[in-house]
DNA sequence: CGTGTAAGGAATTCTGACACG
DNA sequence: CGTGTAAGGAATTCTGACACG
């Protein structure tokens, strides 16, 4: 009826923190990658949706799989194409590897 | 998957404001009043839902036609159990009546 | 590349109270 | 009853930078 809750930018960086465990530093810095677009309040304040907080926490595991943000931002287009909520298992499948830069194109 | 974006308590008062257009003042009102029961962080920052902002504008709508706050909080319980997104409705017909008071059981 | 930190400023939020009605 | 406001304090958020690697 009204909106959409999921993507509306109602969340200060703090509580995003918390819900996802980052840091500031983190989360600003996904931002400067252009892997997030948070908006601004008037006076500059950053407000995040519950869609960036699901995109934050996907961001933090493919990092910890040593991708890099040049990648990331590369799955995340993909991701959006194919429409799948499917990020979840291409991350199992890459999980056991080791190092994701093996992969330069995993059509396979 | 995870959680209940719509009852999840993540947004500040000043976002809350802007959403419903309401002053601080009367939001932090209608807790006192016991009408929304928003959550504390850590340090007592308030963070309210996007339930608790649709309740805040059913509140005012409510108010704004005379109908003090121990009547709202009755409706809002009979409401609940009704379980029907009705409120849209009674509010139309209340509207023409002029005054809210002379209804004490709607049930006609 | 990704992240920590100290630095200084600007804006937010909180409570209790006085006020009007 | 419902809401405005001035008051003072505490915590948040922001940016640019230095640092390590």
């Amino acid at each position: 009826m009204t909106d959409n809750y999921k993507s509306k930018k109602v969340i200060s960086i703090g509580v995003v923190k918390e819900l996802t465990g980052l840091s500031e530093r983190q989360i600003r810095y996904n931002e400067q990658r252009k892997l997030i677009f948070p908006e601004r309040t008037a006076n500059g304040t950053r407000k995040y949706s519950f869609s960036d907080v699901e995109t934050l926490v996907e961001i933090a595991e493919k990092r910890e799989e040593g991708v890099q943000s040049f990648e990331i931002r590369k799955e995340m287009l993909k991701d959006k194409k194919s429409k799948e909520g499917d990020s979840q298992m291409r991350r199992k499948m890459i999980r056991g590897q080791l190092n994701a830069h093996f992969r330069s194109n995993d059509r396979s």
